[in-house]
DNA sequence: CTGATTTTTTGATTTTTATCAATAGCCTTC
DNA sequence: GAAGGCTATTGATAAAAATCAAAAAATCAG
């Protein structure tokens, strides 16, 4: 629980009854590696910090699948918009590693916001730094040839190359893998 | 000031009150077409609702300028990476036509926020909103041909066409301002 | 350890799209 | 209504990346 906390601190300094009150909703669950955290068509009804582990989103399109995001620790994970409307996920939330998470369920969320605003002003300002990064990913996409998405990539976040294979790192750069292994090979 | 008001009940059904207290620290802002809301470098302190108007946000990479969105009458606007973080903002944001604005600056939402819970529950649920369209529009992007992206584009915004340049819409399409206009004509 | 399966690399070719260049259209403004 | 400045179209060529195909390397199961 101490990661947790330690992250949800550092956005706000919220009264210790209110994190108290939050840590009591979650509980712990662990996903085996190659298993999915939420299926395409179902309704995700929990949000999840990763507290050891990294995990894939993605969705099909034509028989193939296309990475849409890698979360790693001390990030949140859940199919953001499926979780907002509860209505069925396109994504496909997969652990690509054994995960340790924490969760806490869509109504429980809600629940406690309305009893205590503290929290949804945290999870306010944690939106609003996914939001941003998600901001970045879509410029930083833009009008970069695949070698610079490429070196970007190995620039801000290293470990998705480590962890993942070469097809779903291609997808989530925009490109074939044949690309993303010539340009490994190139460099 | 009713057209904002209807679409913030469209939200949540917030207190009378709390609306009210938002309304007041609204201000009105007219934005000539070709001027700028924000600029690159300027640190974007205003939220904004386009009570009618067409606006878009771009940046700066070797003296071309690239579209990130475009936004219309009955949208919010803002620099949200800038006005999240109050840093320096990397977007510009014209007016491509004449725009009636009403504006609220970024401290007296917080200073709304802190007294009114309501307000900061209706801000997160239109933040949410505004997540859930960034991550379709990064989506919806991905592995897509240049006339495929055009024709979602005719789909889902074919306002966007109608009022902007060619070169402005192939760099948000991720092509050049040629590539579009070969389209166009192929169709 | 070994065979089988999956993943990655490499090669040849085609397709898509960008770039460079020139022309045509079209608003302004005098 | 003509001159000048944008904007859009069209054409030729080049570059980037996808696709198709096969070989090599890595991983996994028994």
């Amino acid at each position: 629980m101490e990661a947790i906390l330690n992250i949800l601190q550092k956005f706000s300094n919220i009264p210790q009854e209110s994190l108290e009150r939050f840590v009591g909703k979650l509980h712990e669950k662990s996903i085996p590696k190659g298993e999915t955290l939420i299926r395409e068509g179902e309704v995700c009804n929990q949000l999840s910090f990763i507290n050891k582990g990294f995990v894939r989103s993605f969705y099909f399109k034509d028989k193939k699948d296309i990475t849409i995001s890698f979360s790693m620790t001390g990030e949140f994970i859940a199919s953001m918009s499926s979780f907002i409307s509860q209505k069925p996920s396109y994504e496909t939330i997969e652990a690509l590693e054994h995960c340790y998470l924490y969760q806490i369920s869509y109504q429980d969320l809600m629940d406690l916001f309305e009893k205590d605003s503290h929290l949804e002003h945290l999870y306010r300002l944690i939106l609003e730094q996914y939001y941003v990064a998600l901001e970045e990913h879509l410029i930083f996409s833009k009008f970069k040839t695949a070698k610079e998405r490429y070196l970007e990539l190995i620039e801000t976040k290293p470990l998705i190359i480590q962890k993942a294979a070469v097809g779903q790192v291609a997808s989530y750069l925009d490109m074939s893998l044949e690309t993303l292994s010539r340009i490994r090979s190139s460099i």
